[in-house]
DNA sequence: AAGTGTAGGATTGTCGACAATTCCCGTGGT
DNA sequence: ACCACGGGAATTGTCGACAATCCTACACTT
């Protein structure tokens, strides 16, 4: 049975509040969701997913629930649980949620700490240029993620940021799903750094032009390829 | 043991897709929360809860598990569960929500069916009147509420709806803690008769100036209570 | 041959009991 | 009087087993 407490702060003193299983099970799915271990569409079995896990089928099963109420599983009563596809509309109504949410979280950067915004920016996008010179399809979505994860985050709303994580695994189950077409492109480097900009010049008419451009542009990409 | 799956279409045949436990119990749940059978801070027990509901402690976790994830309920290992608390801050950050759903919502609706959107909110907006009339909060309450579900059902975007959702439960349970100070006032029914003129004059900036306003003037109510 | 009915197998849904952790409170010491 | 220190109770977290339900496949009827 493998540990799934592992203290990742060694040195600190503070995090005494750890987590449920159930969150840290749920954490473990999404991450297999989004890379693609759980294909859409597949089905839970859920002893042998308990014993991969190396948890009983009751917290597996907690678990499972938060993702069916954040919509990245399906429940079929008496039939099982199924990861959630998504066809074109889908992935529109993914990008239509994802630019309200992250439209309200740059409002608010914008009446907010700038500074902090730009510098967290300025450091995922650079290991968005990293991974495009290295061409690593994993890391640019590793950094594209990052991004807009912080983009939420140094916004301060504690809503936005959890409306935007379950977006971003859809994105990212998207990506993954479409690993062969979907290649590291300077445009989308180049749309990053058009956002951060307008953040540092602090008009905020332009970052949202700009944002709505950025997702306007991505389910282009992505609906083109499928 | 109280049956918990119960027909609501007797005629009907397609709706055969009867929803799982969890999900109900659930829902029996949010409505708790949202009336005040459940305090904010109160703990809940898990066999009083489970006896309470007629169903055992495994589904009735599932089912709070769910709320955890839609931050409803607040989870602190091996301590329990307890129901959230909404300072001003959160009660803010609420309605910044909100607006950013809604707002999007609105834009949806502008480029969509806004017939439908009218004669929809139309009917809400008529039940608001009528409890504002006969001075019934919790009614006014529930056409309140009414009101902005059906603005996000008809926006078409499953994602908004979904988070509109829990965002309006929270504001329900706001509203219900304050009950005393809160009633049913002729501005409140005024500000939604404005909303769905915009609709139907098909003025997208005027609606989202008027829906920016609506919130404002909302927490505004809701913190100067506290 | 096509459709229907039925038995088998597998999976989910549910339940009760056990183990682990935490908090409360009484006791003793300083 | 205050603080440190266990003992005990209550609650949560976990687990394995039972019951209900559904799909598949095969035999039977028309």
């Amino acid at each position: 049975m493998v540990s799934l407490t592992e203290d990742t702060t060694p040195g600190g003193i503070a995090p005494l509040a750890r987590r449920s299983t159930a969150e840290i099970v749920a954490e473990r799915l999404r991450e297999a969701i989004m890379h693609g271990g759980l294909a859409p569409g597949s089905q839970l079995g859920e002893i042998d997913l308990a014993n991969r896990l190396g948890v009983s089928r009751g917290p597996l099963r907690e678990a499972m629930q938060r993702l069916v109420q954040e919509g990245l599983l399906r429940s079929e009563p008496h039939r099982g649980l199924f990861v959630s596809t998504l066809d074109e509309e889908e992935i529109r109504d993914v990008y239509t949620a994802r630019l309200a949410v992250e439209g309200a979280a740059c409002q608010l950067i914008m009446r907010g700490d700038r500074a902090l915004a730009v510098a967290e920016l300025t450091s995922a996008h650079q290991r968005m240029v990293a991974a495009a010179a290295a061409d690593d399809r994993v890391a640019f979505s590793d950094a594209d993620q990052l991004f807009h994860q912080r983009l939420v985050a140094v916004s301060g709303s504690q809503r936005l940021e959890r409306m935007a994580q379950t977006l971003l695994v859809e994105t990212r189950m998207c990506l993954t799903a479409l690993q062969e077409t979907y290649r590291p492109s300077g445009d989308t480097v180049e749309e990053h750094r058009l956002l951060v900009d307008a953040i540092e010049q602090g008009d905020e008419q332009l970052l949202l032009e700009r944002l709505e451009a950025h997702m306007t542009e991505a389910v282009e990409r992505l609906t083109s390829a499928s």
